[in-house]
DNA sequence: CCTACCGATCGGTAGG
DNA sequence: CCTACCGATCGGTAGG
């Protein structure tokens, strides 16, 4: 199975999902295309397994870094981390997750769609962390999530593993950014180099 | 031809390129499907049409708003004044813009493209004029370009016209944002009220 | 997991 | 701009 998610998600990326058949995918794993039905039930069921793999395994690796740190520049950094680590490290399915929305029937879209707000949430509550805190000033929290989570989000499109910079520069270089926006100035909040203790 | 070109921006918005056939098209202007060739030579054509009258009135308007605003604080309130509108008002085409791209020719990729670029540069350039005359910080020039354009264009992906802002205070809290990132302090920057003597 | 197959649909064309 | 049509392909299934 995991072959096959592999392939079906070098195809999709590649061709696009109503343009990627069943025979392309049973091709270059190796198989007939109807003995692709024993790991799905039909074509939008296989597309969606990969759409929900991707987003929950986003919202466990965010779990992971996020716990404990009720600090909010801290989270945010964090948060920054995780976001441009795995859109960058599993670009493909994050870009099949944006691009392929319209393939899934309604209930497979609520579903995903309620993955991607429990992570936009997150997002959101570590804004408001931050604006009780003073640590931030942040007008409208909602067009501020937006448009961070945008200009995150957009890196995986044209980032390439052996581009000019480090994937540690990459993330300095927008967290930077953010913090701007926020017009957080506190001396922790940009520079990667001082170890938090914990 | 207006009537087909707004047939296809709907469906293909709705449907996606692939999954939009000429049939659909066809029924919507109240046609026979085999007549639409009369309008295009096959069906990438069509959508290489699309795209390229979008991509082109764009550069158009922003060619009009940019003229003899030598100033990169003005240029910039301009730049984005201009994309946010045009990017509500077509979000249609926008959308297809980015989303189907896969469905060109190589040749017509290119040519897309290229219209692209331009347009990008011509950000690119107000931010380097801004650097120069010392109204923006920015230490990378291309990363801040993709960060904010990014910001701006993901706007046409939510907006809806009777939301809880208008165009122009959706406008002012942007522009604001960039000019946070650029570090910007200058008074008449994230104003709108103030007109510009010319 | 394979063979063999079906019904449906689609882009595109001929000829008018 | 229409009628009529073709070749090709696709998702999915039966039966093993």
């Amino acid at each position: 199975m995991a072959a096959i998610s592999e392939a079906g998600i070098d195809l999709i990326f590649q061709y696009g999902f109503p343009s990627t058949t069943l025979r392309m995918v049973a091709k270059k794993v190796g198989m007939q295309a109807g003995s692709l039905y024993n790991y799905f039930e039909d074509k939008q069921s296989f597309l969606y397994q990969i759409m929900k793999r991707s987003r929950q395994d986003l919202l466990e690796e965010l779990d992971r870094k996020l716990t404990g740190n009720s600090d909010p520049v801290r989270a945010l950094k964090a948060f920054i981390e995780v976001h441009i680590e795995f859109y960058t490290e599993r670009s493909k399915e994050m870009f099949i997750g944006r691009m392929e929305l319209r393939g899934l029937t309604d209930e497979q879209f609520r579903d995903i769609n309620a993955l991607r707000d429990r992570y936009e949430w997150q997002f959101t509550s570590i804004l408001e962390n931050g604006r009780r805190t003073g640590d931030f000033i942040v007008d409208d929290i909602r067009l501020t999530t937006y448009a961070i989570l945008a200009m995150l989000t957009d890196i995986s499109t044209w980032y390439r593993p052996r581009g000019r910079m480090t994937k540690g520069q990459l993330i300095e270089y927008y967290t930077n950014l953010v913090f701007r926006i926020l017009r957080c100035e506190r001396p922790d909040a940009t520079g990667g180099s001082d170890k938090p203790a914990d």
